[in-house]
DNA sequence: CAATAATTTGACCAACGGGTCAAAGGCAGG
DNA sequence: CCTGCCTTTGACCCGTTGGTCAAATTATTG
């Protein structure tokens, strides 16, 4: 019952993620049709269908598995190591996802500037207990004096807002950089 | 032929522009529809295309306003001034907007994380042109030793990053900070 | 207060979009 | 090679959406 996948299947499901990945990132969820998934997925609508339930269904597996890789580099953060290390590492680590998934962070942009109808919940709970988390970590750095003063919610909005600006912004970037960068 | 507008015009042309901030910005051009926005104006919707060509106009007035402030601070950046004054100045007037404006704010991301297909033009050349000129001033700085060195493309775009997080993805931030923030 | 111009509306249309369904086409294991 | 299940499809349904139009209503002006 749980382990029945098929390889056509599990081909299936997985050609209609990454369809729908490239389409709901550009449009959102209702500026994207069904058609265009399923185009995108070599498939036809019913046949999309017959894997998910409904369009719906195809958004919310997305943002589930996006969430999951999401939050993983703010888990890492050690309190016990280098308060430095921790915070470049996990800067790196941030700016290494928007390189190379910079399609998944505009799905995320995406559904938070649209008022995030159907993660607010991840996001006062999961997000914001790990980010009290951290933060609570990064007082106890300051508090032993072993770096400078900050705001730690702040600086984590820094981090994300720098990282992620380079793969939502692409097409501002690239405009300026020239496309064609040396 | 110019001066043709009646009060009753100026104010449901004003109204129809709210209105269709209010709705494109939430949901991107795509996912906005004509009636949303007719009844976020208070008018129907044969009334209000009764003001505007169609959908697409009323969006295209809304950019193009929008760009017009936009662009406004990084042409105040002033060559002769004192460079920390002028950057952080620019940062603040930035950010200013921000605040007062998110909705432009996230107008615009919508319309760049959809790859900006109606402003792909003013990006590559007003945009770039600003950007290339503040960018020589700011070589000039740096050669003159005033500040140390940066590359000012990537100084403009950490200005921009920082600034824009927090209107565009005011949810999360909120999310975090608690909504009621002491 | 007409008469003319500007504004508003209700009814309507064609295309689109999410979703259904029964029937047809493939693919295993026996 | 055949039986039963998985997969795919074409046709179809109905609510939505951008947009039209002629008629009605409301200013404006001579």
């Amino acid at each position: 019952m749980a382990k029945t996948d098929t390889r056509i299947q599990k081909k299936n499901q997985a050609a209609i993620m990454d369809a729908g990945l490239a389409v709901f990132s550009q449009f959102g969820f209702r500026g994207s049709t069904l058609d265009k998934v399923a185009e995108a997925a070599g498939l036809s609508k019913p046949n999309l269908l017959y894997y998910f339930r409904s369009k719906d269904a195809i958004y919310t597996a997305l943002l589930a598995k996006l969430l999951e890789n999401w939050l993983e580099p703010l888990r890492e953060i050690n309190a016990e190591g280098d308060p430095v290390q921790e915070l470049l590492g996990y800067a790196n680590r941030k700016l290494d996802m928007s390189q190379h998934y910079p399609r998944e962070s505009r799905l995320f942009a995406n559904e938070i500037i649209q008022g995030a109808p159907r993660i607010a919940d991840v996001l006062q709970g999961e997000l914001r207990g790990l980010v009290d988390e951290i933060s609570h970590v990064i007082n106890d750095w300051v508090a032993a004096g072993r770096i400078k003063s900050v705001d730690p919610r702040h600086l984590i909005f820094s981090i994300w807002a720098l990282t992620h600006h380079y793969a939502d912004f692409d097409v501002q970037v690239r405009a300026i950089l020239g496309d064609v960068d040396p």
